[in-house]
DNA sequence: CTGAAAGCGCTAACAG
DNA sequence: CTGTTAGCGCTTTCAG
């Protein structure tokens, strides 16, 4: 790779010389710099940003932490993270904790090292099942940026990206019963996450609001190591009543109509769903199912954004932001 | 954060002392090495990941640029590399084309200044159509490693991940066959791609070599950009006796199983179905659909230990390696 | 307008 | 066994 000194050996100038050339010093004469710059691009030279970075203290760098990347939504504010970043000038590095605490643990820790300037990240299962969170302080403590978004550590203090998943169950589940829906069930394989515990809750109150009726019965919590197809068929099976499905996870919303409809039922006449999904899964059942629409991409852009600004502002200090994304109802076929 | 330098002064030694120490240089005696890293635990001193770049030439980070991160194949593989690279202690730049030229361009030009030491990358859609290829060249010349997988540019050598796509195709055709089946159609929404045209080749051969059927009026292209149900629909309706589907993609075979359905016919008794695709990918269909498994991970996996491979022994010139990752069928409901 | 020199944080050859 | 020094590639102050 060319380097600065040997471009300014060949022009018989200085390094410094060439430095100022390049980034169009007001130091330099219009003629220098057209001859540095011309001989620059002859000999293809490319300022190392290894040694940017460790000159200007940033690496224009951001570590993202997801936990699951099979997960269509992870994969979808991934892809609104990457495109705000290339926008900004920013590359990322992705790390994944496939919901394990000590794999979160270590991503944190071995990129704290100067690899990143801030982070994003969406907490791990475990994490959130056990309460740790010694590793995000330890992040703050360092004084690195840390954005997190949709499963978020409630007991640490920093900017975050949600949305309001009370409210958004609340609101389909009320879709539902609007549409005259008497046994509404809710099927999730998240129940021990925060949104998983969330979206429970807004359905619970959605029906407590609007209907007499028990949910005892109508709960059905997957385990996402078990076989959802099977865990689904045995529950319509034995629920013969419902004529409402709210799916509080990405996937189920899907599986619960192609099985319905293996069972002789009709989609959405028998049985209305809604699920929280997007588009492209959405066109995997027949009929498509309705879904309320997180807008990952949208969350993936705002977290990016919301890092930047605190990178920039990085000694200021303003109170941690906490943004809430508004979700909306697309209506397919199947509610 | 905490410097070598600092640690020193706080130590009264020389910085030079800190570093060898830390690093277990036989040079410095063992008192003083306890001391110092006693030192550097308290003051949580973590070595400086950029000027540790700068100084040995390399930042053992990878780019990682994929077409498509909602694509299951891609965000699969993308669990491997990670997996793998983390295990190797590297690093991943992660970029996404979103299947276009020029993003591929502009990713693989802003890395190629030291901020990797190599490449992963699966080509891009557009860049599959136009063939260009200027740019890889351009990193070849630069001697930076590149691997490409599953997607290659056939007029760039470097090291290759890839399999079997045409012998896939036949065997899933000719299994097919083998159950008896008489009109087979072939559904693909990725024409296109080099992996797509010898899919197809795959496929018209399995059916010229066992069957005297004409393929003509039995293959259904979809573009990504159409509603895919509505498509398939149409081409099902058209087309009654078909009675075996392979489909080429990642998406179409769970969404002809659901159509099929929804149309009265029983799967696999009047439709047989299999599809390239993973477990969770054929969950959305019920029956699930049968699959030829490309072991995505396993193919992140070899690609960053090829690519590994290749940054160990720089200098040496190696003939390059394609590796074929042998597929297998997985054997579910649909067929 | 151009150049010499210092320094970002680290390692390593060399001197002591 | 410890310290001094130079240098990775770059920017920037200061001197000329």
């Amino acid at each position: 790779m060319m380097t600065i000194k040997e471009l300014a050996k060949k022009l018989n100038i200085s390094p410094s010389t060439v430095s100022k050339a390049l980034n169009d010093s007001p130091e330099i004469s219009l003629p220098t710099i057209k001859r540095v710059k011309e001989a620059a691009k002859i000999y293809n030279y490319k300022p190392n940003k290894v040694a940017l970075s460790l000159k200007s203290n940033s690496t224009k760098t951001i570590g993202v932490i997801l936990p699951d990347i099979l997960n269509h939504f992870f994969a979808k504010v991934l892809l609104g993270i990457e495109k705000e970043a290339t926008e900004n000038g920013y590359n990322i590095i992705t790390c994944l904790s496939n919901e394990f605490t000590s794999k979160e643990k270590d991503s944190l820790e071995l990129l704290s090292n100067g690899s990143v300037d801030g982070f994003i990240l969406s907490v791990a299962e475990e994490t959130q099942v056990s309460k740790e969170s010694a590793h995000f302080k330890s992040i703050k403590d360092q004084n690195i940026p840390l954005v997190m978004f949709d499963r978020v550590a409630n007991d640490i203090e920093c900017d975050k990206i949600i949305i309001d998943d009370f409210k958004a169950a609340y609101d389909a589940t009320k879709f539902l019963i609007d549409k005259g829906r008497k046994q509404i069930a809710l099927i999730s394989n998240i129940d021990n996450l925060s949104v998983g515990k969330l979206r429970l809750d807004g359905y619970k109150k959605a029906i407590e609001d609007h209907q007499e009726v028990s949910t005892e019965t109508l709960i059905l919590s997957v385990d996402r190591s078990e076989d959802p197809q099977k865990k689904i068929a045995d529950f319509l099976d034995k629920h013969k009543n419902i004529d409402g499905i709210f799916a509080a996870d990405n996937t189920s919303g899907v599986v619960a109509i192609n099985l319905s409809r293996s069972k002789g039922k009709s989609v959405p006449e028998d049985i209305s769903v809604i699920g929280f999904a997007d588009a492209s899964i959405a066109n995997y059942s027949t009929p498509k199912l309705s879904t309320i629409n997180q807008h990952a991409d949208e969350i993936g852009r705002m977290s990016l954004n919301l890092l930047i600004k605190r990178l920039h502002n990085k000694d200021e200090i303003k109170k941690y932001e906490t943004t809430v994304i508004p979700v909306t109802i697309d209506q397919r076929e199947s509610t």
